[in-house]
DNA sequence: TGTACATCAGTGAACGCGCGTTCACTGATGTAC
DNA sequence: TGTACATCAGTGAACGCGCGTTCACTGATGTAC
């Protein structure tokens, strides 16, 4: 591969890490073109060299952003199996460093609460997250927990750090993250 | 009171109600002056004769929004107590009913979504809603329900809908809703 | 190897647009005598 | 009751700003001979 080509893939790399970052702390809407191709050390000018639109960068940002919250569950569940690793999972998904860290963290509770970005996007996506984190405990449940059950935890774990994220600095905001794993375990542990 | 004084006071209250709907289908930061000004049959001119800001708006505007869903959940509990008000609640909150007509249900699911508009008030507005829903929760309950689980509630409730809207049109928005009611009432159920 | 030209990643300024906010003005309503 | 003036809810155009997007240009990299 040239020189220049691998410039070019470099700097669009950049670009999307920027903004795989950015759209997790200021959701789809806040993350401005601008703010993007500055935080990977470029100019605005750039940018329509690498993507065809704002929405064709947001896309693919959330893919990046959704692909490291997938090593993030992976790892909190390694080694584990059934009941353990899904228990495990809701504890590093509401976890405070995951609330407090939204840059690296999961994308959803970002995303799926812009009502006026989703409409917009009109294609799947939302579906298409929401089914991945589902495929996730699915999967790492083994049989231990019900399609339903599954649903029910993933609007627990991203419910939950929506309103532990808005809510932070007051006491509210741990109580919801502490009220949403007790739940989910105890309650998740019983049908096992 | 003068006719001029009814007058306006007539004009405030048509812009708070035109915001109010505005709000839960577009949320804060999709929710324009102009728009909110419009829908009363206003110009834009007209609006900081009523408001000292956009935000002033907006905070009064949920307010008006929030006492609806309250009498809407007070409706759908009259006449149960205990574990049955608390499953009615769920019910109606759940709906696929409450899901399609955003601008007569429930403003947390658009508000608590918005990372930047949320932080932007900085004040504890967001904690004074989830509070809200948590009491009314916690009241109709009357001691069957204990305070966790009236906020791991909330989360399935708030979160449930925010999932559901976002996926709406895919079959997998109805399984949202479904798997969060029946989650939340047979688990519930159980304690009390 | 050295030179002349072609390519193209990135620059920086401009555009049109919608936004929140301001303000001089209008005309109907209220008040004073 | 009638007239002259004061008040003020609402109008409509303007402002500065940040946004997404476009484009003529630059200068380093790649290619041909």
């Amino acid at each position: 591969m040239s020189q220049r080509k691998k410039q070019k893939d470099a700097s669009r790399d950049a670009i999307l890490t920027s903004a795989a970052a950015l759209l997790r702390e200021r959701g789809l809407e806040g993350t401005s073109v601008q703010d993007a191709t500055a935080g990977a050390g470029l100019t605005v000018g750039t940018f329509y060299a690498h993507f065809t639109d704002k929405q064709d960068l947001l896309t693919q940002a959330v893919e990046v952003a959704l692909r490291q919250v997938g090593g993030m569950l992976d790892h909190a569940a390694a080694g584990r199996t059934g009941i353990d690793a899904v228990h495990a999972i809701t504890d590093v998904y509401l976890s405070e460093l995951h609330r407090d860290h939204v840059r690296m963290g999961c994308p959803l509770p970002a995303v799926l609460g812009e009502a006026a970005a989703v409409q917009k996007s009109k294609g799947t996506l939302p579906q298409q997250l929401v089914q991945f984190l589902e495929a996730r405990v699915h999967a790492a449940g083994a049989g231990t927990v019900q399609q339903d059950e599954a649903l029910a935890l993933v609007v627990l774990l991203v419910g939950g750090q929506i309103i532990a994220r808005a809510t932070r600095g007051t006491p509210l905001s741990s109580n919801v993250l502490n009220a949403c794993r007790n739940f989910a375990k105890q309650r998740l542990v019983a049908t096992a």
